[in-house]
DNA sequence: CCCAATTATGAATAAATATTCCTAACATGA
DNA sequence: TCATGTTAGGAATATTTATTCATAATTGGG
C-alpha cells in the first residue's frame, strides 16, 4: 500500500534526522508532514522497521534505526577460548564465487598467508587489506565445502 | 559501587548471549544469577548502558547493545555521504556480485574505511588499492539495492 | 466487476517501562 | 568519629507503548 510505505519512508527520514524520545513526538512529527495515524499504528510501523528506542548521551531516550551489528549475539560461553584459537578472526561471508573474511584491525594479512599456504584446492587465491580478505573460489565448489576445508585450521569459524 | 558494577556486566553479559524481550525477562535472567534487583532498578541500568529495546527478525522484541552507529543522524554529515563529497571519489561501476570504485590516486583506503564503517548491510567487505576499491556484494542483493541502499545517502546517485 | 482473503487502522485497553518520592547505604573530609 | 553530600534502590505510580478487538480498506483471482 502506497501510503503506508510513504509512511513508513518519512518515519525513517524523521528519525535519521532528528532526535526524537517518545511516540508522541514522532507521531507530531509525521503529522506536520502530513500523515494522519493514531499511536497504534506508529507503533506497529515501528515494529515493522524495527526501530529501537535506547537512551542517549543527553539522559533522554531516543529512536533510532536499526544495523546489523546491534543483533549479532555471541554463540558461547567458550568465546573466550575461541577467540585464543585464530585471533582476529572475525567472520567470513560467501557471495558467489568470493568469500569475504573480516578480522579484526592488522589481522587480515596474516590469516591470508596462513590460507595461501595451505594448499586448499577450493581456494584460487585471497588477497589481503587490513581488516579484510577476499578469496576466490574454484569454479563449482559449494561454499559449505570451502567453509569445511577452512574450519580445519578455523576452529571458532562456525 | 561493586554491586551495581558487577550487575551491570552481567547484565551487558545476558544481553549479548541471549535474546530477551522484556525487563522482566531480563530480571530474571539476572536473578538467576544471583542479582536481587527490581524492575525499577533495572529500568535505570538499561538507560545507563543505553541499552535498546527493538524489533527481531522472528516478530518479537530484543534488547540489544548500543553501537556507534546507531547513534548517528544524518544532520551529522554520515560517512557515505562524506565519501561522495571528498574530492577523492570518482566513480562507482558494478560488475556480477562485485563492485568497484575508482578514485583519485592515494584516497580509496580511507574511502573504502568509510563504506566499511557505514554497516550497509548489503555489503560484505572491501579491499582498496591506491585508486580502487573492490565491494563484494551480498548474495541476492542486485546491484541496484546497493545503489538504493547508497542513494539514501546520496539523492543524486540515482 | 465481485467476492474472498489479506492488510491496514483506530479505539480502548493491557502490558511494559520510566520516574517520583523516599529511605538507606556509602564515601569523604575535618 | 561525625556530619554531610552523593549514589543506589524499592514501592508506588505515571507514562509510554504494545496488543486486542473490531471495522474498513485494498488486493488478487475468477
Amino acid at each position: 500500500m502506497k501510503v503506508k510505505n510513504n509512511r513508513l519512508e518519512a518515519l525513517r527520514m524523521i528519525i535519521s534526522s532528528q532526535q526524537l524520545g517518545s511516540q508522541e513526538e514522532l507521531l507530531a512529527a509525521l503529522q506536520k508532514e502530513g500523515f494522519r495515524l493514531t499511536q497504534a499504528t506508529l507503533s506497529r510501523d515501528l515494529k515493522q522497521l524495527k526501530v529501537a528506542k535506547a537512551a542517549s548521551m543527553s539522559g533522554n531516550y531516543v529512536y533510532v534505526l536499526p544495523n546489523e551489528t546491534m543483533y549479532k549475539r555471541v554463540s558461547t560461553p567458550n568465546s573466550v577460548r575461541e577467540m585464543m584459537e585464530v585471533p582476529g578472526f572475525l567472520s567470513i561471508n560467501f557471495s558467489g564465487n568470493m568469500g569475504v573474511i573480516k578480522t579484526r584491525p592488522g589481522y587480515a594479512s596474516s590469516i591470508a598467508w596462513n590460507i595461501d599456504n595451505s594448499d586448499i584446492p577450493q581456494i584460487l587465491g585471497t588477497i589481503a587489506g587490513d581488516d579484510t580478505i577476499f578469496i576466490v573460489i574454484r569454479e563449482g565448489c559449494s561454499k559449505r565445502e570451502v567453509t569445511e576445508t577452512l574450519s580445519r585450521f578455523i576452529p571458532n569459524m562456525k
